[in-house]
DNA sequence: AAAAAAC
């Protein structure tokens, strides 16, 4: 709901500012609903947006998330849907005219929340269909018919295959976080959806990058599109403040803490790696008494509806995710994201701390990086076309080990505890002499050794090998789908 | 190497 806010306009803003929600030629029932949520001034990239959808034209956009894309392409549909009503069908009828696709069920539920509250006071239906819930309330929603579904490719397809969604006379498709979609490797689900498309509607692309496989997606999905670029692509926003913080592996989970408690911090986003790295960094974090929850794959939908909400109402403070928060949540005023683990994939780095900063206001980003993380740091900075600033994590001492397996982590716990003048380790003296548990995952815990050390080379020439050979196979891919259009 | 998404 941040997506519309008025911002304070930075000097590329002074033009969007100037324009106002009421010069686009919106419906009455929309500016209502505009007013009563108190946005007046559309963002840069509403303001570019809005008035070519309505024009009918495909749009190629490029925008972060937090730049109100949402609305930049919500409102302009629900204008033309009102503009062309169905006049042939009976009024108990509404077929579905607009479909947005997400990669996320996350995503798709908050596109669904604005688009409900733009259309409020129209008379336009809409619902919102994704996995890992009952198919009933949904199946009943769409009988009872809606112009505008949103939803996520799986459970999409889902309901075509039962025939409780028909998409004949769908005039309008968005593809929402399209670069995100193609790496979730959802290019051959896009295509069956498509194809169960009228050829003739309007389609509007969004993603936050412009690489290569983004632009053949387009030339194969788009007609004749209308670029859209607010931010440079790749480009981190200059509100963020980006900061690197170098620590062992072992030391990780209390360098997080640590930071947290210096910096006071209250609503935090802390991006993991992995699902059971979350998972065990949450239930660290809370037993030392910070309000964590952890975000992922492997939890059921309702806990991750539970922790969103929980975080979005403060109750929970510091929210530890995967990538499946990376990018699209809209979830306002973070003033800081931490990268727990750094993404294998540079541009999941550009996602991530796209988190913060947001809607013109500033942010950090923390990153924690070990020495194995070398590469992905160089690759960072590469895409980001800057060097991220190293600084001392000074005052810090891990005075809990990430596992009381390694020598060094050992030494480090007892100078840890010599130092140290809280109380946590006497509180708990016995921990780190405690015989290393069973299960042990080998992915968290790479022991220094000479032999690793030696084979990584060897390791990394083979990864390279195989994410050279990733882009090739879609290209292929989507060579295929350019043959099958023409 | 991981994560996400349909049952």
């Amino acid at each position: 709901m941040t997506d519309t806010k008025s911002q304070t306009p930075s000097p590329t803003d002074q033009t969007a500012a100037q324009v106002r929600f009421e010069d686009f030629g919106l419906s009455p029932d929309i500016l209502r609903a505009l007013t009563e949520q108190g946005y007046v001034h559309p963002t840069p990239i509403q303001a570019q947006a809005i008035p070519v959808v309505l024009q009918g034209k495909d749009v190629m956009g490029a925008a972060q998330t937090g730049t109100g894309k949402t609305a930049g392409f919500s409102l302009p549909i629900i204008q033309r849907l009102l503009a062309h009503a169905n006049s042939s069908a009976s009024p108990a009828r509404h077929p579905v005219r607009a479909l947005i696709l997400t990669p996320t069920r996350e995503l798709a539920d908050q596109v669904a929340e604005n688009v409900k509250a733009y259309s409020r006071f129209t008379p336009l239906r809409s619902t919102v269909v994704f996995g890992g819930v009952d198919m009933n309330p949904q199946t009943a929603a769409l009988r009872a018919g809606v112009e505008i579904v949103i939803a996520t490719p799986g459970r999409l397809l889902d309901h075509v295959q039962q025939k409780t969604i028909n998409l004949s006379q769908t005039q309008i498709l968005v593809m929402d976080e399209a670069d995100r979609m193609l790496d979730m490797g959802f290019l051959p689900d896009l295509q069956r959806i498509i194809n169960l498309l009228p050829k003739q509607r309007q389609n509007l692309m969004f993603s936050a990058t412009f690489s290569p496989e983004i632009k053949k997606l387009a030339a194969s999905f788009l007609n004749q599109p209308q670029t859209i670029e607010v931010a440079r692509s790749n480009a981190t926003s200059d509100n963020v403040t980006q900061i690197l913080y170098k620590v062992s592996e072992e030391e990780k989970r209390d360098a997080v803490s640590f930071i947290i408690r210096e910096r006071g911090l209250k609503q935090v986003i802390v991006f993991s790696n992995t699902k059971i790295g979350a998972s065990r960094l949450a239930v660290h974090l809370v037993k030392q008494g910070v309000k964590a929850a952890a975000i992922h794959g492997d939890k059921s939908q309702n806990e991750r509806m539970v922790a969103l909400e929980d975080f979005k109402r403060g109750e929970v403070e510091v929210l530890v995710a995967t990538d499946v928060a990376a990018r699209g949540l809209d979830i306002s005023e973070m003033p800081c994201v931490i990268n727990f683990d750094l993404p294998y994939n540079a541009e999941d780095y550009v996602h991530r701390i796209g988190r913060t900063g947001r809607a013109g206001a500033k942010g950090d980003a923390i990153s924690l990086h070990t020495d194995q993380d070398e590469r992905l740091l160089v690759d960072i900075e590469k895409l980001i076309k800057q060097k991220i600033v190293r600084l001392q994590l000074s005052g810090f001492v891990a005075t809990s080990v990430h596992t009381e397996r390694t020598k060094p982590a050992r030494e480090r716990f007892d100078a840890g505890s010599r130092h140290e003048s809280g109380s946590r380790h006497d509180a708990r003296p016995a921990r780190g002499y405690q015989p290393p548990r069973e299960k042990v995952d080998p992915w968290f815990l790479k022991p220094y050794t000479p032999s690793t050390t030696a084979s990584l080379p060897v390791a990394t020439a083979q990864a390279e090998e195989v994410s050279a050979a990733k882009p090739q196979k879609r290209a292929a891919l989507l060579g295929g789908l350019l043959k099958a259009r023409s």
